[in-house]
DNA sequence: ACTATACGCAACTGAATGGTTGCGCGTCCG
DNA sequence: CGGACGCGCAACCATTCAGTTGCGTATAGT
């Protein structure tokens, strides 16, 4: 488990506006920032910086076709965050341990 | 599911000096805020103000016995946080899926 | 009783960060 | 070709926040 990645993961996660962004992307299937901003009572510049946040972390990723990227839902690193927490907190709820061994499973 | 529980929790799991005060008092079992700060480069206070927003996220309980307070984990909210990634992610992961058809099972 | 321990609270400082404005560059369309 | 659209980069501002220092208080041990 590379705790760096981890780092980056939760920090982006971290923050309520960047996680209401993943959830419009995830329900849209995918966005761009101007799209998004239109929406929101910030600029087109703010959500594009959360978006690259987002991309860096792994969690988005950008396709650029045209004059326009796209952003859609990449939630491999998902599973990560999930690994960590089942990790952590396994020993103390019998419900993690029971999504541990789910999890390890399907490995 | 409520947001702002969500928004405290990730936004405690964000800070790596913090998910890593949360490994370790899972590891111990359970330490104070003293102890923890023994091993690491930052004063008691960093450490209790950590704490206490761990605390605060629900992420540790604090009971004070006599002049020290011990915190341990309270690994409940994380079931949380998993779902939120579970109905993130389950449209593009399979494995997501299946986590969130055995977290749905065991409610 | 006295000292050492462990804690919490408050004020301060420096760094990180979310947001803004302004600008320049590539791309689509009339 | 020329204007409009969409994006990225850079500088700047305001707020937040992690960490420190200092102090007061309660508990444990001698």
């Amino acid at each position: 488990m590379d705790a760096r990645r981890l780092d980056d993961l939760f920090a982006a996660l971290g923050d309520p506006g960047r996680r209401s962004l993943v959830e419009t992307v995830a329900a849209r299937g995918d966005a761009t920032a101007t799209e998004l901003a239109a929406d929101l009572p910030v600029t087109r510049q703010a959500v594009a910086k959360q978006l690259t946040a987002l991309a860096d972390a792994g969690l988005l990723r950008a396709t650029r076709t045209g004059r326009e990227t796209r952003y859609k839902v990449t939630p491999g690193p998902l599973e990560d965050a999930v690994a960590w927490m089942v990790a952590v907190g396994a020993r103390w709820d019998e419900r993690l341990a029971a999504l541990g061994r789910s999890l390890e499973r399907r490995r």
